[in-house]
DNA sequence: ATAGGGTTAG
């Protein structure tokens, strides 16, 4: 092929040699061809003459990721007569990803006193987007509109993405509105500029003005309109978008199958999810992980694992992507054994470890119950490599174990290395204070909040309130509240319904309580919250009221289970589980526990059943909470000299934390339980959250 | 001969 080209050359005219060189350049699928040909073509001169091949050239290096001796063709040529190559090489540093590259490319370029034009904008545009570049942005839409290009589509649509990704939305949607024709992909741009900066309804809005413009979507509209209602977690839109997918033969792209995935995963339809999954016979990475995402998102973490082994036999290759899904799947069950399994797989496999997964493994350890672990990959990142996430996530370890001078000595430490705390940093910290009960020191942290520029949202007050109402202080915790004015949303009541839960303030409860059915009344927790702080008065008359509240509702107390694991098995119990040859040991077990730990002291607490039913059934129902089930089972089974890990879903009840006290200082047992807010390391006899939780 | 909008995770 080569040699019948070099002969083209004698008798034919330039146009032929080129197109023929052209395809065989194209062609070339390993660099040492295409540095074979590069060097004929070179020595014969007929690269010289010819931009057309030298820009095919440059193109094919960058594909191969040479962008030096791509820029080395590029500095051979003449080209300071021309815009095209210079376009060519800003191309090429664009495509892979070397932004600065270009932008320093483009400078030189304006230097040398080359035009640019509007193939040029785009390329550099670009850039700026990405690398977040906006001063420079905005001294390329001057030149734009110094140069006369600004009423090019092409242009504008980049500018729109320019700003929208430098995050100044604003000033983007000024650019769509001034310009004087625009067709679909500038609509779409302005629509997907609304939907990254979270603000689906206006999104929305846009799309009905687009299709009263006479457009309609395509398949790249309709992933972006599905990531907009899947923000919005809108059931009803979703049906509507699915359908229009649909009717207009848009299901057939992958990519629109993926985001109407993510769509109703993100509105809770894991049902819906699982067919459109079922249905899709030529799955890639993102739908496996979208699929992943769903069964996690959704609180069904064990799916989400399950699933992954069906991903492991199917030919789809994981990528960093699954490795993140599946560690906060882990994190959210808290079984050790799928903790090191999930690590050891991404090691064996060869996943590419970046700082945010390596955060996300360190978070995973910690809420395993393994902070040593945690604590240790901390170590093993040098200083200048650490990020903001790596210290919070450090700081929220510590802080769920119940450590919160040293969450306190890590933000400390942060600081003293010149890192900027963000809001989650300060999330954590008053957390890890709220749960050791570190008054003082949190309200300092709340106060440097502004110090650091960080904005007070809901869940910092939730924070504060949580840290006032364990201490007793449900006075300062209510006037927080009270300053809050209107901005005060669920979680900064729920905090206060929890605290006089604590300290028995009927009173309070019942404001808080208002304010959270008003705010959130399909929400389970709460009316049970209530109506166990009713039951803890024995005011039954109200505890049967709420009960009907929620019936009439459809709401229903989501089940406790209470997860062990033993023989790298996870075993889950309930609350008055059925009798089965398996669990009857363990029924027995809990029987002669009790026994025991009477005669130690232990004295049952009928106070948080929530069923208004006679104290002698009481006794019994408390008996059987899972979490002592659980508890049973592990004294069982596990090794005196190991420490009895158990993952409960929801909060645990009073009685139950001093039945766990009770057994690690009776029977010498290390217990770790996590709940939802929290872990508790009992030993001893004594809880690490001091009963405050 | 060159260009603009795109799905998963955080």
């Amino acid at each position: 092929m080569l040699r019948s080209g070099l002969n083209l050359c004698n008798n034919r005219g330039i146009f032929e040699i080129e197109t023929h060189f052209d395809k065989i350049i194209q062609s070339c699928n390993n660099l040492s061809s295409l540095t074979q040909i590069h060097s004929i073509l070179t020595t014969t001169g007929i690269i010289k003459h010819s931009v057309h091949l030298t820009a095919r050239f440059i193109i094919k290096y960058s594909d191969f990721f040479q962008l030096q001796t791509a820029r080395f063709v590029f500095n051979a040529t003449d080209h300071e007569s021309s815009s095209f190559l210079w376009n060519t090489m800003l191309r090429a540093y664009t495509n892979t990803g070397f932004y600065s590259d270009a932008l320093s490319f483009y400078s030189l370029m304006r230097k040398t006193g080359v035009r640019p034009n509007n193939f040029t904008f785009p390329f550099t545009l670009k850039s700026c987007a990405v690398s977040l570049m906006l001063s420079y942005g905005k001294m390329i839409h001057s030149e734009i509109v110094r140069t006369g290009f600004g009423s090019d589509i092409y242009v504008d649509a980049a500018l729109v993405d320019m700003y929208a990704g430098c995050g100044v939305i604003d000033d983007a949607r000024k650019v769509f509105d001034k310009m004087s024709k625009r067709d679909l992909v500038c609509w779409t741009a302005m629509i997907t500029a609304y939907e990254q900066a979270e603000r689906g309804e206006t999104a929305l809005c846009l799309l009905r003005k687009m299709q009263r413009d006479g457009f309609c979507m395509d398949w790249v509209t309709i992933v972006t309109v599905a990531s907009a209602v899947g923000q919005l977690g809108d059931a009803q839109n979703s049906r509507a978008v699915h359908a229009y997918a649909i009717r207009n033969a848009l299901f057939n792209e992958l990519p629109v199958v993926n985001s109407v995935l993510a769509m109703y995963a993100k509105c809770g339809e894991v049902e819906i999810a699982e067919t459109i999954f079922d249905h899709t016979k030529q799955r890639n990475v993102i739908t496996w992980n979208t699929m992943l995402t769903c069964y996690t998102q959704n609180g069904l973490a064990s799916e989400a694992l399950d699933l992954f082994e069906r991903m492991k036999v199917s030919d789809t290759d994981f990528n960093e992507v699954t490795a993140l899904i599946l560690v906060s799947a882990c994190s959210y069950l808290g079984s050790r054994q799928h903790a090191t399994k999930i690590h050891d797989f991404i090691v064996q496999n060869n996943v590419d470890i970046n700082l945010t997964l390596w955060n996300a493994i360190m978070d995973m350890y910690a809420k395993c119950a393994d902070l040593e672990t945690a604590l240790r990959m901390f170590k093993e990142i040098p200083v200048n490599r650490l990020d903001v996430s790596s210290w919070n996530t450090l700081i929220s370890g510590y802080g769920m174990h119940g450590y919160g001078k040293e969450a306190l000595q890590v933000y400390n430490k942060m600081k003293d290395e010149n890192f900027q705390p963000n809001h989650i940093t300060f999330t954590s910290v008053l957390s890890a204070c709220s749960h050791s009960g570190l008054v003082n020191e949190g309200k300092k942290c709340f106060s440097e909040m502004e110090i650091f520029s960080v904005p007070k949202e809901p869940k910092h007050y939730a924070c504060m309130v949580d840290m006032y109402g364990r201490a007793g202080l449900l006075n300062e915790a209510y006037e927080l509240i009270k300053d809050m004015k209107s901005h005060a949303n669920d979680e900064v009541w729920g905090a206060l319904l929890l605290a006089c839960k604590i300290h028995g303030n009927t009173s309070l409860a019942e404001l808080a309580a208002d304010n959270l059915f008003h705010l959130e009344p399909q929400h389970t927790g709460y009316y049970v919250l209530m109506s166990n702080i009713y039951a803890d008065s024995r005011n039954w008359q109200e505890v049967g009221k709420l009960r009907g509240d929620m019936k009439n509702k459809g709401l229903r107390k989501p089940a406790a289970v209470s997860l062990i694991e033993y023989n790298n098995e996870l075993h889950g119990f309930r609350t008055g589980e059925q009798l089965d040859s398996l669990t009857r040991d363990v029924y027995e077990k809990v029987e002669k526990m009790v026994v025991e730990l009477k005669m130690e002291g232990y004295v049952p607490d009928v106070s948080c059943v929530f069923h208004d039913v006679e104290d002698e059934d009481k006794h019994g129902m408390l008996k059987y909470h899972g979490e002592k089930l659980a508890l049973a089972f592990g004294l069982m089974n596990i090794d005196a000299s190991l420490p009895i890990f158990i993952n409960k879903n929801l909060r645990v009840c009073s009685d139950c934390h001093s039945v766990f006290k009770f057994v690690s200082g009776v029977y010498g047992r290390k217990i770790v339980v996590r709940d939802v807010n929290r872990f508790h390391h009992f030993e001893d006899g004594l809880c690490s959250c001091n009963d405050y939780w």
